[in-house]
DNA sequence: CGACCATTTGATATGGATCAAGCGATGTGG
DNA sequence: CCACATCGCTTGATCCATATCAAATGGTCG
């Protein structure tokens, strides 16, 4: 438990510095706003690029912005003081981020792949949520939504391997589907720290889904759910 | 993983209805509320009482009421499909809970001893958040602080055994200490559910911890911390 | 005192981690 | 265009932390 290879995400901060505005005004697919926030974000905000395995916020650094997905993908994260790291979250197109109310940034947050994000500054949002109650709700909904899906973490913690795997498959068909066929835009290793497993049991894990017919992958990236029920009924 | 002995948690809901109001004043030990919305729940809400061990409201029920604790304890859970019981958080007096802003409730609620609490209409406090700013920024601000506790918990989870009872053994001292006297107000049962262990592995730890001087048990309710620095060393 | 329950302690089993090696895709330099 | 290094992933063998099973102990209430 409290060896693992050491760390393992390899940051390359150089590129970290954004490429300014031009903002972007189509909406993507992400389900994560109903609301006029995401609109709002993205009319006051500046858009940003991040490059591949870039830092966008770092552990402990002044929570000033708060954050849109517009494309790619994004992790946050924790390094434990063992050396492991710990994902917290993914977020995909249309997610909101950055939304902790601590002044500063309990977990670090890295481009998974290329991506474009909006940003706002965290005092316009409050500023905004004081004059506007709808703001103001929206934002309470928005954390309550990042607390349901915490606790859906915490429940998942518990569960075996075979349970976590279908879990997080299935989360990510909700999110990211089409017709059944799941693109994972992040790591083997992403996936097992964001699990708590080891990327041999997530590997491993798979295949033996893959051997039972629960799912298919034809690419290490790319997974087909070929019985949504079978994995529902792990999911427990 | 799948096996576990069954369901332990005995909730007798033959007492869950309530004895009636004498709205209770004075201020307790909790500190989860600094702001106007523990007062306001104390002069707008009505006190109620449990005896140990019974539902204070079931998973799937209407979200209908915010609770604050004024005296004795509760735990929230789920039981999961294998019958396994999750603990989803305990709640001292002064916490407030219920404030999932989902139509329904995803844990249940029980008393651990017997417990005063009291309750307000959610509907009473959005309204009352819709008028008053500073009502629905405290709002945000539990909500945030549930969410900051969720991302705690998921941290403790991918811990070892020791870790996560260490862990645990701080988290209640912060908030249920007079001078390294902790009292315990849950069964071991019920820290095993919290922690994602088993009851022996929570005795066996904490008899490992007194056999290095790190804390006493001189009942099983009653922890003293010896050494404080130790347990944060293992907290990581 | 005796029944009952919570807790501790002991012996054994097992799921997932760890260590180690192989494999396929991607990229790079000659 | 191919040899070769690299990287992400898979597969195999072994080990260990914690679960499971079982029994003893202690505390509480009639």
């Amino acid at each position: 438990m409290l060896t693992q290879t050491a760390i393992r995400s390899n940051s390359n901060h150089q590129f970290a510095s954004a490429r300014a505005a031009t903002p972007v005004l189509h909406r993507m697919t992400g389900d994560s706003e109903r609301g006029s926030l995401g609109e709002t974000m993205q009319l006051m905000g500046a858009t940003m690029s991040y490059p591949r395995n870039t830092e966008i916020f770092g552990e402990n650094e002044p929570a000033d912005y708060v954050y849109k997905v517009v494309s790619g993908a994004v992790r946050t994260y924790k390094i434990l003081t063992d050396g492991r790291r710990q994902v917290g979250s993914f977020y995909l197109p249309g997610d909101i981020f950055g939304l902790q109310f601590a002044d500063e940034h309990v977990f670090s947050a890295e481009a998974i792949t290329d991506t474009k994000v909006v940003v706002i500054k965290r005092s316009a949002l409050t500023s905004l949520a004081g004059r506007d109650a709808s703001v103001s709700k929206e934002l309470l909904n928005l954390t309550s939504r990042e607390l349901q899906r915490m606790q859906d973490r915490v429940l998942l913690l518990v569960k075996s391997a075979q349970e976590r795997v279908a879990s997080f498959l299935l989360e990510m068909a909700e999110r990211a589907c089409a017709n059944n066929i799941v693109e994972l835009p992040m790591s083997r290793q992403d996936i097992a720290d964001y699990l708590g497993l080891t990327i041999e049991t997530v590997s491993r894990t798979l295949t033996c889904r893959e051997t039972s017919c629960t799912i298919e992958v034809p690419s290490s990236r790319r997974i087909v759910l070929r019985n949504r029920t079978a994995l529902n009924r792990l999911n427990a």
